[in-house]
DNA sequence: CGCGCCATTGATTGCTTTCAACGATTGTGG
DNA sequence: CCACAATCGTTGAAAGCAATCAATGGCGCG
């Protein structure tokens, strides 16, 4: 309960000596225009980072918190359980993303998150980083910036679970993780890491495991995913994304404003590591 | 294309001679407890009220805004069209509600809104309500509940949709739509008007309107619901609860900071028209 | 009064789940 | 470094929930 605001960890300048900006400050700079004052400002605000190992709950369902956590690395979900056990895995977060933004507003979290891999965390206090959205307009927007993407991938997953076919929603969700892994860089030769097993993706798309393994195979045997333990290629990235009815709008990488990252104009294309990829419509 | 911001119509003081202040500034009082200095700022926001017939897109999928729309009086509903035509829902909106609040953060909407009856409607410009945020930290913060609330609502679909029957998702809908509707004043009797066809039930849960009908009858037929044309009672709230799965913590009743408004503490009881009615968990 | 939208019902199909069992992989401790 | 245990992935058969197809009745609006 009682919140322990010591700084444990001092974390160096997130722009000293070429070291790579983590990728939380890589997305705001990118998408919300965030000048390097209020990244500073931010990177101030970092609490507490530490490591943290894969399957471990990070947050409880129904848990008063002081402090939002930021995921700078590895992946982790947010779920809800009902009371007989089912669960529905409602957002994957990625490096970058922050686990619980409603913190800043909410009291009690009405999901849990838990990490789905190795993953590096660190905490901003919600009084703090509220204190400077109240001082740095653009801090305040990129917030609000994150909170609506999430709001529309939320809402894309509804159409998802209510209107697409088994079969479109996981060539849908592959399509969606290549670009947001993309714009954070973790991307490499067409395809990802990704930590996730069978009853987890099930999890998401709100099917059985079982379900799973035979839609990803026909994704598998018709060439649109090849798959080697957990590392997944797109060889064909046209036709997975026509198969899945995928356009990127909803994830609004043109940014706050426009502003937006270093992906180009519509239909956001850039060119992949081995190949040039376009997302979108 | 180009923004009108004549202010087409003036409308009175939100505390003007005992009427009831719109379902819009209630809410942000009694959840967000914004004081009568911020209600009245955000008041004097509002442009080109106007009453909308029923079924008439707001605003087109893909289309660039300047401003928001609040929900004044009448149901509308946020949806997303696929290419073939399948339409999925996201989110009903009811009296009080912004109906695209990412337009604050983000240039093209990625849904579309429509009326589901005859509607009120006012605009809000997105300039000056964000500059009203940076003035006023209790409207900052108004504005972030309201979004946080919006994507627990999402995810909590997300597992409806995901992981309840298709009989659970609708009682979990009509429990919903209770609270929601009491809190901005619109159940009578333990019961509400509800404007929506079975075809637009069906695309909120993402079911046809066939099985909604069959599903819908035996909800009937269990004496958990009651209709009578586009009136609906829940006779039963408890049994309907527990059918349901549903736990009223998602929408945050508690309010921000725990400000929350009338209805009491957890487990969120409060007198109803004609029964105490006891909210979730 | 009639057209059109909405609700209702029955029969059939099909996608996904469930149940069960086996094979593969990973991690761990001796 | 190997062996074993546990988890994860794979496969088949059967059952079930919801979709589809088709047709009829009801109601409101012009």
């Amino acid at each position: 309960m009682a919140s322990h605001r010591a700084r444990s960890r001092t974390v160096s300048p997130h722009r000293t000596s070429g070291a790579i900006p983590d990728a939380f400050l890589t997305r705001l700079k990118q998408m919300a225009g965030l000048g390097d004052a209020d990244l500073d400002i931010l990177h101030g605000l970092y609490e507490d980072e530490r490591s943290v190992r894969a399957r471990v709950e990070l947050i409880a369902q129904g848990t008063r918190t002081q402090r939002l956590h930021v995921l700078i690395d590895g992946w982790a979900c947010r779920y809800r359980l009902l009371a007989d056990g089912r669960r529905q895995i409602t957002e994957l977060l990625l490096p970058g993303d922050i686990c619980d933004l409603d913190a800043l507003y909410v009291r009690n979290s009405d999901f849990a998150v838990m990490t789905l891999m190795p993953c590096t965390v660190v905490t901003l206090d919600r009084t703090a980083l509220r204190t400077a959205s109240q001082r740095s307009a653009g801090i305040a927007d990129a917030l609000g910036w994150l909170g609506a993407v999430e709001n529309a991938m939320l809402a894309e997953r509804n159409a998802c679970l209510g209107r697409r076919s088994a079969r479109e929603h996981l060539a849908h969700l592959f399509c969606e993780l290549l670009v947001r892994l993309t714009v954070v860089g973790r991307t490499r030769g067409g395809g990802f890491h990704m930590p996730l097993t069978q009853e987890e993706m099930a999890d998401v798309l709100g099917l059985t495991s079982v379900h799973i393994n035979r839609v990803l195979q026909g994704l598998k045997t018709d060439g649109l995913v090849e798959q080697r333990g957990h590392d997944f290629v797109l060889p064909d990235w046209n036709a997975l994304r026509q198969e899945a009815g995928f356009r990127a709008d909803y994830l609004h990488l043109e940014g706050i404003d426009g502003i937006g990252g270093d992906f180009g104009a519509t239909p956001w294309a850039f060119a992949g590591p081995s190949r040039p990829i376009v997302f979108g419509l």
